[in-house]
DNA sequence: TGGTTTGTTACCAATCTGGTTACATTGAAG
DNA sequence: CTTCAATGTAACCAGATTGGTAACAAACCA
């Protein structure tokens, strides 16, 4: 689940810079150096989540279906981690001491996960625009 | 790099569980579910880092370097991660857009992972010891 | 000298990840 | 109503990562 969060911001960053018109999948795909399926199960999950709307066939594509300064970037966490954490949990069926360790170590990292989205919360999808689209320009304008 | 910092916790509580007397790798492993191997590949990285002393030969084994109050599971976690963090950062080779994104991600990831290091500044092994040990002593008893 | 244990390398199977191919489905436009 | 453009989705693949195993050298003790 590493990159689906990358490429999900990137999405609805991409589409709030675009103001209201459709982006295609294969534009996203270019801008951030996928594949267009790469692209499509993530805006898949972000639909059904509500954050983008998407419509089929000519002159089609994605659109956000928010505002951007009403959508969160942990908004678009819940939308495309479909219950995996970030950070990677110890698997469950080892026998007594290390079950009692894993449980210890799993609330650590249960405190530091709710840290992480509490963070993700407090910014919106509008103020992560305006940090990243002038330095995206400045980069492009260079060549990049 | 996952299992290594429970493999490490598990090492430095089982010892300090022990008072001072060397445990080998074999008794690690199997109590902690894993291959000597595995454990010895550890046992090296905190020997490495001055957390435990080892010793080969008949009666060897490995011991704690450190007072158990006087080392915290950051301590651990330094010397078992060689670079690697928690979090997996993006890969940096992309251009543009994605490279800007990335860094902005990773920026946000650098905050959560130092919270969590902070937290595992915070406890001792003696302390993580007070609070696992009994739960383990339970689960033997009741013959998990 | 022989047995015990760590240190280290090389390799293997399983899993994860991101990508690709392929195709059905939907919608717009002529 | 046909054609083209786009999403939705499933199946499959290659590369990386991971934890484990086998093998053996090195150190240490009796």
């Amino acid at each position: 689940m590493n990159s689906d969060l990358a490429v999900g911001l990137h999405i609805v960053g991409f589409l709030t810079a675009r103001g209201g018109d459709p982006v295609t999948s294969v534009t996203l795909a270019e801008t951030y150096g996928t594949s267009p399926v790469v692209i499509r199960r993530v805006l898949t999950r972000l639909s059904k989540a509500g954050l983008v709307e998407t419509r089929r066939g000519a002159g089609g594509g994605a659109t956000l279906a928010r505002d951007a300064a009403d959508c969160t970037l942990r908004d678009v966490y819940d939308a495309v981690a479909h219950g995996q954490s970030l950070l990677r949990r110890h698997p469950g069926e080892e026998s007594g001491v290390a079950r009692v360790l894993a449980g210890y170590i799993n609330q650590l990292y249960d405190e530091a996960e709710e840290a992480l989205l509490g963070r993700l919360e407090s910014v919106t999808v509008a103020e992560m625009d305006a940090v990243v689209r002038p330095k995206v320009c400045r980069a492009i304008r260079r060549g990049g």
